[in-house]
DNA sequence: GGTTTGGTCAACCATTCGGTTGAATATGGG
DNA sequence: CCCATATTCAACCGAATGGTTGACCAAACC
Protein backbone atom coordinates (compact mmCIF):
# COMPACT_ATOMS: atom_id res chain seq x y z
CA UNK A 1 0.00 0.00 0.00
CA UNK A 2 1.53 3.58 -1.10
CA UNK A 3 0.77 5.98 1.10
CA UNK A 4 -2.33 7.93 0.74
CA UNK A 5 -3.71 10.97 2.67
CA UNK A 6 -5.85 8.64 4.54
CA UNK A 7 -3.07 6.95 6.15
CA UNK A 8 -0.68 9.96 6.78
CA UNK A 9 -3.25 11.89 8.61
CA UNK A 10 -4.08 8.99 10.20
CA UNK A 11 -0.74 8.21 11.50
CA UNK A 12 -0.26 11.75 12.66
CA UNK A 13 -3.59 11.59 14.60
CA UNK A 14 -1.72 10.20 17.68
CA UNK A 15 0.24 12.11 20.22
CA UNK A 16 2.44 9.24 20.47
CA UNK A 17 3.52 8.77 16.76
CA UNK A 18 3.74 12.97 16.90
CA UNK A 19 6.24 12.44 19.68
CA UNK A 20 8.41 9.95 17.92
CA UNK A 21 8.63 11.96 14.80
CA UNK A 22 9.36 14.93 16.84
CA UNK A 23 12.12 12.76 18.10
CA UNK A 24 13.44 11.50 15.33
CA UNK A 25 13.72 15.07 14.31
CA UNK A 26 17.13 15.38 16.11
CA UNK A 27 18.71 12.29 15.18
CA UNK A 28 17.75 8.59 13.75
CA UNK A 29 17.10 6.12 16.80
CA UNK A 30 17.01 2.46 17.17
CA UNK A 31 13.30 1.03 18.05
CA UNK A 32 14.74 0.58 21.57
CA UNK A 33 15.47 4.02 22.26
CA UNK A 34 12.42 4.75 20.81
CA UNK A 35 10.59 3.03 22.88
CA UNK A 36 12.57 3.88 26.30
CA UNK A 37 10.58 7.04 27.17
CA UNK A 38 7.48 5.94 26.66
CA UNK A 39 5.53 3.95 29.67
CA UNK A 40 4.18 1.32 27.25
CA UNK A 41 5.39 -2.45 26.40
CA UNK A 42 8.14 -2.27 23.00
CA UNK A 43 5.90 -3.97 21.04
CA UNK A 44 3.20 -1.30 20.77
CA UNK A 45 5.72 1.31 19.79
CA UNK A 46 6.88 -1.45 17.13
CA UNK A 47 3.35 -1.08 15.77
CA UNK A 48 3.43 2.65 15.86
CA UNK A 49 6.84 2.34 14.01
CA UNK A 50 4.91 -0.08 11.48
CA UNK A 51 1.85 2.49 11.16
CA UNK A 52 4.70 5.48 10.72
CA UNK A 53 6.21 3.19 7.91
CA UNK A 54 3.26 2.34 6.12
CA UNK A 55 2.50 6.48 5.82
CA UNK A 56 5.64 6.73 4.59
CA UNK A 57 6.34 9.37 7.72
CA UNK A 58 9.85 7.42 8.72
CA UNK A 59 12.16 4.66 7.28
CA UNK A 60 13.58 1.22 8.90
CA UNK A 61 16.60 0.25 7.99
CA UNK A 62 18.15 -3.05 9.71
CA UNK A 63 21.99 -3.11 10.44
CA UNK A 64 22.93 -5.81 12.35
CA UNK A 65 20.33 -6.28 15.13
CA UNK A 66 19.43 -3.15 15.65
CA UNK A 67 16.82 -1.49 13.29
CA UNK A 68 17.33 2.41 13.14
CA UNK A 69 14.20 4.73 12.16
CA UNK A 70 14.66 7.47 9.92
CA UNK A 71 11.95 10.67 9.58
CA UNK A 72 10.99 11.10 6.00
CA UNK A 73 9.61 14.22 6.39
CA UNK A 74 8.74 14.63 2.67
CA UNK A 75 5.37 12.66 3.28
CA UNK A 76 4.21 15.44 4.54
CA UNK A 77 4.67 17.19 1.82
CA UNK A 78 1.23 15.75 0.15
CA UNK A 79 -0.82 16.22 3.22
CA UNK A 80 0.88 20.38 3.51
CA UNK A 81 -0.28 20.88 0.06
CA UNK A 82 -3.55 19.49 0.54
CA UNK A 83 -4.20 21.89 3.67
CA UNK A 84 -2.88 24.88 1.40
CA UNK A 85 -5.84 24.32 -0.64
CA UNK A 86 -8.05 26.39 1.97
CA UNK A 87 -6.08 28.72 0.80
CA UNK A 88 -8.49 31.20 3.26
CA UNK A 89 -6.46 31.62 6.24
CA UNK A 90 -2.61 30.97 4.10
CA UNK A 91 -3.80 32.99 1.13
CA UNK A 92 -0.05 32.19 -0.79
CA UNK A 93 -0.08 30.04 -4.17
CA UNK A 94 2.25 27.17 -3.77
CA UNK A 95 4.09 28.95 -7.02
CA UNK A 96 4.45 32.17 -4.98
CA UNK A 97 5.57 29.89 -2.30
CA UNK A 98 8.20 27.94 -4.06
CA UNK A 99 9.76 31.05 -5.47
CA UNK A 100 9.56 32.63 -2.00
CA UNK A 101 11.99 29.33 -1.29
CA UNK A 102 14.20 29.88 -3.94
CA UNK A 103 14.28 33.92 -3.20
CA UNK A 104 15.42 32.85 0.76
CA UNK A 105 17.26 29.46 -0.12
CA UNK A 106 18.59 29.78 -3.19
CA UNK A 107 17.67 26.11 -3.92
CA UNK A 108 14.57 24.78 -5.82
CA UNK A 109 11.48 24.32 -3.39
CA UNK A 110 10.64 20.74 -4.81
CA UNK A 111 13.76 18.88 -3.95
CA UNK B 1 -13.48 19.89 24.34
CA UNK B 2 -11.53 22.21 22.52
CA UNK B 3 -9.86 21.23 19.24
CA UNK B 4 -6.79 19.34 19.46
CA UNK B 5 -4.12 18.05 17.12
CA UNK B 6 -5.47 14.45 17.62
CA UNK B 7 -9.01 15.74 16.61
CA UNK B 8 -7.97 17.84 13.95
CA UNK B 9 -5.87 15.16 12.43
CA UNK B 10 -8.33 12.10 13.25
CA UNK B 11 -10.77 14.76 11.01
CA UNK B 12 -8.59 14.68 8.16
CA UNK B 13 -7.90 11.22 8.08
CA UNK B 14 -11.75 10.46 6.52
CA UNK B 15 -11.62 10.91 2.55
CA UNK B 16 -15.23 11.63 3.59
CA UNK B 17 -14.83 14.25 5.69
CA UNK B 18 -12.52 15.88 3.53
CA UNK B 19 -14.76 15.78 0.46
CA UNK B 20 -17.06 17.60 2.78
CA UNK B 21 -14.35 20.12 3.49
CA UNK B 22 -13.75 20.67 0.09
CA UNK B 23 -17.28 21.07 -0.57
CA UNK B 24 -17.78 24.09 1.86
CA UNK B 25 -14.58 25.67 0.35
CA UNK B 26 -17.08 27.01 -2.45
CA UNK B 27 -19.87 28.18 0.19
CA UNK B 28 -21.87 27.44 3.16
CA UNK B 29 -24.03 24.74 3.04
CA UNK B 30 -27.37 22.96 4.41
CA UNK B 31 -26.92 19.59 5.98
CA UNK B 32 -29.17 18.15 3.67
CA UNK B 33 -27.09 19.25 0.27
CA UNK B 34 -24.06 18.67 2.40
CA UNK B 35 -25.38 14.76 2.37
CA UNK B 36 -26.63 15.08 -1.29
CA UNK B 37 -23.49 13.66 -3.41
CA UNK B 38 -22.36 10.60 -1.02
CA UNK B 39 -23.77 7.57 -1.31
CA UNK B 40 -24.77 7.21 2.35
CA UNK B 41 -27.35 7.81 4.96
CA UNK B 42 -28.14 11.90 6.16
CA UNK B 43 -27.66 10.39 9.73
CA UNK B 44 -23.89 8.95 9.02
CA UNK B 45 -23.25 12.93 7.40
CA UNK B 46 -24.36 14.58 10.06
CA UNK B 47 -22.04 12.15 12.29
CA UNK B 48 -19.29 13.49 10.32
CA UNK B 49 -20.40 16.94 10.41
CA UNK B 50 -20.21 16.63 14.20
CA UNK B 51 -16.82 15.17 13.94
CA UNK B 52 -15.54 17.82 11.88
CA UNK B 53 -17.43 20.92 14.29
CA UNK B 54 -15.64 19.59 17.06
CA UNK B 55 -12.18 19.77 15.67
CA UNK B 56 -12.99 22.81 14.99
CA UNK B 57 -12.92 22.46 11.09
CA UNK B 58 -16.00 23.89 10.58
CA UNK B 59 -18.98 24.99 12.62
CA UNK B 60 -22.46 24.55 12.55
CA UNK B 61 -25.75 27.33 12.60
CA UNK B 62 -28.68 26.77 12.90
CA UNK B 63 -31.45 29.44 11.10
CA UNK B 64 -34.86 28.45 11.19
CA UNK B 65 -34.92 24.25 10.65
CA UNK B 66 -31.86 24.62 8.27
CA UNK B 67 -28.39 23.92 9.50
CA UNK B 68 -25.97 26.11 7.85
CA UNK B 69 -22.25 24.63 7.81
CA UNK B 70 -19.30 26.84 7.79
CA UNK B 71 -16.03 26.33 6.82
CA UNK B 72 -13.65 27.54 9.50
CA UNK B 73 -9.94 26.96 7.98
CA UNK B 74 -8.16 28.95 10.81
CA UNK B 75 -8.44 25.37 12.78
CA UNK B 76 -6.12 24.06 10.05
CA UNK B 77 -3.20 26.51 11.30
CA UNK B 78 -2.29 24.13 14.53
CA UNK B 79 -2.03 21.41 12.05
CA UNK B 80 0.02 23.72 9.40
CA UNK B 81 2.34 25.03 12.10
CA UNK B 82 3.06 21.54 14.22
CA UNK B 83 4.24 20.23 10.74
CA UNK B 84 6.26 23.02 9.48
CA UNK B 85 8.23 22.08 12.66
CA UNK B 86 9.53 19.14 10.46
CA UNK B 87 11.38 22.07 8.08
CA UNK B 88 13.62 19.44 6.18
CA UNK B 89 11.32 19.25 3.50
CA UNK B 90 9.87 23.04 3.82
CA UNK B 91 13.18 25.10 5.10
CA UNK B 92 11.37 28.19 6.13
CA UNK B 93 10.51 29.51 9.77
CA UNK B 94 7.05 31.26 10.38
CA UNK B 95 8.79 34.67 10.69
CA UNK B 96 9.89 35.01 7.27
CA UNK B 97 7.09 33.14 5.78
CA UNK B 98 4.20 35.77 7.85
CA UNK B 99 7.22 38.64 6.31
CA UNK B 100 6.47 37.07 3.29
CA UNK B 101 2.96 37.08 3.31
CA UNK B 102 3.03 40.69 4.29
CA UNK B 103 5.24 41.32 1.32
CA UNK B 104 2.89 39.15 -0.96
CA UNK B 105 -0.58 40.72 0.08
CA UNK B 106 0.17 43.81 2.22
CA UNK B 107 -1.77 42.69 5.10
CA UNK B 108 -0.45 40.94 8.16
CA UNK B 109 -0.28 37.34 8.24
CA UNK B 110 -2.08 36.60 11.57
CA UNK B 111 -5.49 37.98 10.98
C1' DG C 1 27.36 -22.96 22.80
C1' DG C 2 24.58 -20.83 25.86
C1' DT C 3 22.75 -16.44 27.09
C1' DT C 4 21.62 -11.73 26.53
C1' DT C 5 19.82 -8.20 23.56
C1' DG C 6 16.75 -6.22 19.88
C1' DG C 7 12.66 -6.67 17.76
C1' DT C 8 8.50 -8.88 15.81
C1' DC C 9 4.50 -12.10 15.88
C1' DA C 10 0.17 -13.91 17.53
C1' DA C 11 -3.58 -13.97 20.30
C1' DC C 12 -6.38 -11.48 23.02
C1' DC C 13 -9.07 -7.40 25.01
C1' DA C 14 -11.69 -3.03 25.50
C1' DT C 15 -12.80 0.95 23.00
C1' DT C 16 -13.66 3.66 19.07
C1' DC C 17 -15.20 4.20 14.29
C1' DG C 18 -18.10 4.35 10.37
C1' DG C 19 -22.05 2.86 8.96
C1' DT C 20 -27.15 1.26 9.25
C1' DT C 21 -32.17 1.69 10.58
C1' DG C 22 -36.19 3.52 12.86
C1' DA C 23 -38.02 6.69 16.02
C1' DA C 24 -38.02 11.36 17.70
C1' DT C 25 -37.86 16.48 17.49
C1' DA C 26 -38.31 20.78 15.63
C1' DT C 27 -39.75 24.12 12.07
C1' DG C 28 -42.45 25.75 8.17
C1' DG C 29 -46.38 25.57 4.84
C1' DG C 30 -51.29 24.88 3.28
C1' DC D 1 -54.28 21.38 12.57
C1' DC D 2 -51.94 18.33 9.65
C1' DC D 3 -48.33 17.20 6.92
C1' DA D 4 -43.85 17.58 4.85
C1' DT D 5 -39.06 18.90 5.54
C1' DA D 6 -34.62 19.12 8.10
C1' DT D 7 -31.93 17.04 11.34
C1' DT D 8 -30.64 14.44 15.28
C1' DC D 9 -31.01 10.51 18.55
C1' DA D 10 -30.60 5.74 20.01
C1' DA D 11 -29.63 1.26 19.38
C1' DC D 12 -27.19 -1.81 16.93
C1' DC D 13 -23.39 -3.91 13.93
C1' DG D 14 -18.82 -5.27 12.02
C1' DA D 15 -14.26 -3.69 11.56
C1' DA D 16 -10.34 -1.13 13.02
C1' DT D 17 -7.41 0.88 16.92
C1' DG D 18 -4.31 0.90 20.71
C1' DG D 19 -2.85 -1.58 24.12
C1' DT D 20 -1.32 -6.04 26.71
C1' DT D 21 1.27 -10.53 27.28
C1' DG D 22 4.08 -14.50 26.07
C1' DA D 23 6.34 -16.97 22.54
C1' DC D 24 9.53 -16.56 18.97
C1' DC D 25 13.68 -15.39 15.93
C1' DA D 26 18.09 -13.41 14.84
C1' DA D 27 22.31 -11.19 15.95
C1' DA D 28 26.04 -10.40 19.41
C1' DC D 29 28.82 -11.52 23.38
C1' DC D 30 31.65 -14.27 26.67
Amino acid sequence: MQPSLDTVFAALADPTRRAILQMLLEDDMAVTDVADPFEMSLAAISKHLTILTRAGLISQEKRGRVKWCKLEPDALKSASVWMQGFGQFEPVNLDAFEAFLERELGTPAND
